[in-house]
DNA sequence: GTATGACCTCAAGTACACTTGAGGTCAAAT
DNA sequence: ATTTGACCTCAAGTGTACTTGAGGTCATAC
């Protein structure tokens, strides 16, 4: 309708839904997986009459958080999970969306702790070269203290 | 021989190696597991007459570290990276340890800053509820500029 | 009206990180 | 000596996260 040379579509009032084309390069995400995403039910689509999807403008978040997630080694499902509440087929609320990221900073946070901790040790084990020696509490799980019994690996709690 | 009831062997000293077994109670790593990653390079034995594995006590450093690396999301191939220089067969001495500790160090910082710049920007999504809102400048890659060209993508700098 | 590029479905393939299973050996205890 | 549990190799299978390809449709431009 507006005069444009964009390239897929004249370009679109605020409120038109976007091709697979134009998500794709907005997000930098292959539209391979915007179909995988949609099969898992991570995003969703309209259709045209002729079958072909067209995505709303809110979803652009949705797989900017995907991408996100991947980055930080957060696998889909767990993603899923964090859009737990955040409508699917409707744009979603200022309150949904609030939700949401209080859930992401919250697993944020989760995340720089374990990291936070991580650091912290490492770097005592830098200034005394430990990573190689006995004293060290970090990765060291129960050279000395083996014969004892169930107690050493330190590693394994916080999946809990 | 030192009359002992462990599970595996009488209990070694200090300085005798660790059968695959021991070695996975520990660091709570499977053994396929370690076989895996003994076929990739990333840890190393020797074999006894019985062509058994024996792993000298330093590789239940690597293996842990393996483990937490995978925690992170971090792949194996950047795993083999950090161990660049940390020799495998022989016991490692302070100084190889200490380069391998700043070495991951400096990759969970990365890590680390990534997150926390996440977790401002949600921050203030929280506050704004922007998520739902063209304001919010963290996800919302181009949706009032998107006609302006090559620009936006905020979200996939940090690869290179 | 026809060519071109974007899109569709569905099946199969790929990469990573392992696990499982079959078939057989090793080693400590009885 | 034989049993038992731990170990061996090698091949194939699993789950996650996609990509690639074949064969065909849709939509816009000329």
């Amino acid at each position: 309708m507006s005069a444009d040379t964009d390239t897929d579509r004249g370009v679109h009032g605020p409120d038109e839904p976007l091709t697979i084309g134009e998500m794709s390069r907005r997000t930098g995400v292959a539209p391979s997986a915007l179909h995988f995403y949609e099969s898992l039910g991570l995003i969703a689509s309209t259709r045209t009459a002729g079958n072909q999807r067209r995505y709303a403008r809110h979803m652009l978040r949705r797989v900017s958080l995907i991408t996100v997630a991947k980055r930080l080694g957060i696998p889909l499902a767990d993603v899923q999970h964090a859009f737990a509440d955040v409508p699917l087929t409707q744009t979603p609320s200022h309150e949904d969306w609030q939700r949401a990221s209080r859930r992401w900073k919250r697993e944020l946070e989760k995340r720089r702790e374990g990291i936070e901790r991580l650091e912290r040790e490492l770097t005592g084990c830098i200034g005394c070269g430990c990573l190689s020696m006995k004293a060290c509490g970090l990765l060291n799980p129960g050279d000395t203290l083996s014969s004892q019994g169930a107690g050493p690996q330190r590693l394994r709690d916080e999946d809990a």
